[in-house]
RNA sequence: GCCCCCAUAGCUCAAUGGAGAGAGCAACCGCCUUCUAAGCGGUCGAUGGAAGUUCGAUUCUUCCUGGGGGCACCA
């Protein structure tokens, strides 16, 4: 719900005007940009807010000299409204320094903004889907990666004013299935469990909660009240992790629309299957052939029945029909190999490589102190993912999972988090909004505005009437904003660094990951948290000091939480 | 055997081909009569190995070593 309208972010709007002014200056020169011209953060070790190596990629093609392409991309960037100074520095950076009017207006969008920003480009409309799990046991603490992957994904993508779908797969049909119900069958009658079925205590738990009838139910009967029970616990369990998706699709519903059938016909009519003993197989593509996937695959089975491809194909399709030109899936890398397969399918129905990407997240590996924990489902040897969350809370689980990027094999050590639960790196985030929320109970005891929102109101007052009666300095604008060579360096970090969160956002769209983001996060804690122990925000004595404070710290709180909120996190107002 | 992923500080992880590789935890030394010490300041400490491409490589290429995963008419 926007309370206000919102202005273009600022390093948004000084990257546009960058980009231009850099195209100026090369057409001048009769000159092509190279298509990427990136904003970055400075290295510790240099005095900016933004840094650009633009000059060195310019140079490369006019084999002219860097320092002198930087000068002249300094001399036209320095022009521009926000900034302040524009340096060059050898081989050929040109850093940038910006007016901290144009920061300061940053925090009160940060104060300001509540809703989506209006999206880059064009907006997006994606079909996101994640965990599908299958209905065969109860939800590993595995999928909490992926949930956690997808769904602040999903959060992500939305706040960039893109629209998202979030969908769970369910497999809720096939060979796996019957073994699930012939495993719950021999529990029932207290028989062995076959060989190859499903061996977990669970059964056993769901064997004796059967309801009176079930004494005669046949196998498939059993199979489907398996599902059903353990495809709940699952929704359970993502509930209980902040997930919500906005669908769990069965595969059955593709079945009893004859799906199959009718992807089976597309790819016929196209040339791609062929038949060989018995069994129905996709061709794969001339380019796919020689490269990863090494051979090609069935799609009905000589018994009639189709394999989970041809399903899957199916799903997609379904998904594509849906008017959804971008999907995002999120699998564990064990699923790889499947890739090439999936994606060759796709292509020989005509559907563009470009709007299909998958996210192989790698394996976690969960550890009790040194020792390994065994995670196969039929042996029936795992950790619930519940189990996780009860021990080790939401929001750790949340921002362990968030903080690495997808391709890293992770360790999860579960004694580790039981244990360091007070030294987790989201509470170094969370207690930054703690903080904040009690500055603001306590500036509300000593006449200041006691609350973000409080001051929020003081500062559309100003804004709305910027001459009017102002007793209490309460905004920030005009006299009391400190002279520039007045601000503190944490005061000035904190500016900067609450500017560099859309950029933050964009990179997780650009990553397709949520990683950056708890990056981030960390590091503005890592500048509040100085900044707090050196200036001391309530100063009777020295209102409009005061005053500017006030400002900056809500707008870190919003950027906090927002940030936080975006990780599936929760920003508690004390600690 | 073939294919994919990974290797960064004692540990867990960051770093769109950019500058002097950043955090947190652990260790050691300090800091609470002032808005929350789940905090701050300081010290120690790293790109697995060898070539190559480049003005510039943790990042790209090749090989090697070590770890994980995948190669079903299973999912």
């Amino acid at each position: 719900m926007p309370t206000s309208e919102i202005s273009e972010p600022l390093l948004q709007a000084l990257h546009d005007a960058l980009v231009g002014q850099a195209r100026e200056w090369a057409g001048s020169q009769g000159l092509d940009v190279p298509g990427e011209l990136p904003l970055a953060a400075p290295p510790s070790h240099v005095k900016a807010d933004i840094s650009l190596s633009w000059a060195l990629g310019l140079a490369k093609i006019t084999k002219g000299s860097p320092m002198a392409i930087a000068a002249a991309l300094a001399g036209r960037f320095s022009r521009l409204p926000e900034v302040a100074e524009a340096s060059v520095s050898s081989p050929g950076f040109v850093n940038l320094r910006l007016k901290e009017t144009a920061l300061l207006a940053e925090a009160e969008n940060a104060l300001f903004h509540a809703g989506p920003y209006k999206p880059r480009g064009s907006k997006r409309k994606i079909l996101i889907e994640f965990v599908s799990a299958n209905p065969t046991g109860p939800l590993h603490a595995a999928s909490g990666r992926g949930a956690t992957l997808g769904d602040a994904l999903a959060r992500i993508l939305r706040m960039l004013g893109h629209e998202v779908a979030m969908e769970y797969y369910v497999n809720d049909c096939g060979r796996q299935v019957d073994m699930l119900g012939r495993s719950l069958e021999a529990r029932r009658d207290g028989k062995p469990v076959p060989e190859d079925g499903y061996h977990g205590s669970y059964l056993e738990d769901l064997a004796r909660q059967l309801p009176a009838q079930a004494k005669t139910w046949s196998a498939t009967e059993l199979s489907r009240y398996a599902v059903d029970a353990l495809l709940k616990t699952h929704q359970e369990d993502m509930r209980a992790f902040d997930v919500h998706f906005d669908r769990y699709f069965r595969e059955s519903e593709l079945h009893a629309r004859k799906a199959l059938e009718a992807t089976l016909d597309r790819l016929k009519s196209l040339g791609a299957v062929y038949e060989k003993e018995g069994a129905v197989w996709f061709k794969r593509p001339e380019e796919a052939a020689s490269a990863e996937d090494d051979k090609d695959r069935v799609l009905v089975r000589a018994d009639g029945r189709p394999t989970y491809f041809l399903a899957d194909i199916a799903y997609h399709e379904d998904k594509y029909s849906r008017g959804y030109p971008e999907l995002i899936d999120i699998w564990g890398a064990d699923h790889h190999g499947y890739v090439p397969r999936l994606k060759g399918a796709l292509e020989a129905l005509g559907r563009a490589p470009a709007g299909f990407h998958v996210i192989l997240h790698q394996l976690i590996r969960l550890m009790r102190g040194n020792e390994a924990v065994k995670m196969s489902k039929r042996a029936g040897e795992f950790v619930r993912l519940k189990d996780l969350v009860d021990e080790v809370g939401k929001d750790a689980c949340r921002f362990f999972f968030a903080m690495r990027s997808p391709g890293s094999h992770l360790v999860f050590d579960l004694e580790l988090a039981k244990k360091q639960t007070a030294e987790n790196p989201v509470y170094y985030c969370q207690y930054v909004h703690a903080r904040v929320c009690s500055i603001f109970r306590e500036a509300g005891k000593r006449g200041f505005p006691a609350s973000p929102e409080a001051l929020r109101g003081a500062v559309q007052a100003e804004v709305r009437a910027p001459s009017g009666p102002s007793g209490e300095a309460l905004a920030p604008r005009g006299a009391a904003l400190p002279a520039e060579a007045a601000f503190a360096k944490e005061e000035r970090d904190l500016l900067v660094k609450i500017a560099w969160f859309p950029e933050t956002l964009a990179a997780c769209e650009r990553e397709l990951s949520p990683h950056p983001l708890a990056t981030y996060l960390l590091e503005l804690a890592g500048l509040f948290h100085p900044f707090y122990e050196k200036c001391r925000v309530l100063d009777p004595a020295d209102r409009e000091r005061t005053a500017f404070r006030l400002l900056l710290i809500a707008g870190v709180r919003g950027t906090i939480a927002r940030g936080l909120e975006l990780l599936g996190v929760s920003a508690p107002e004390s600690m």
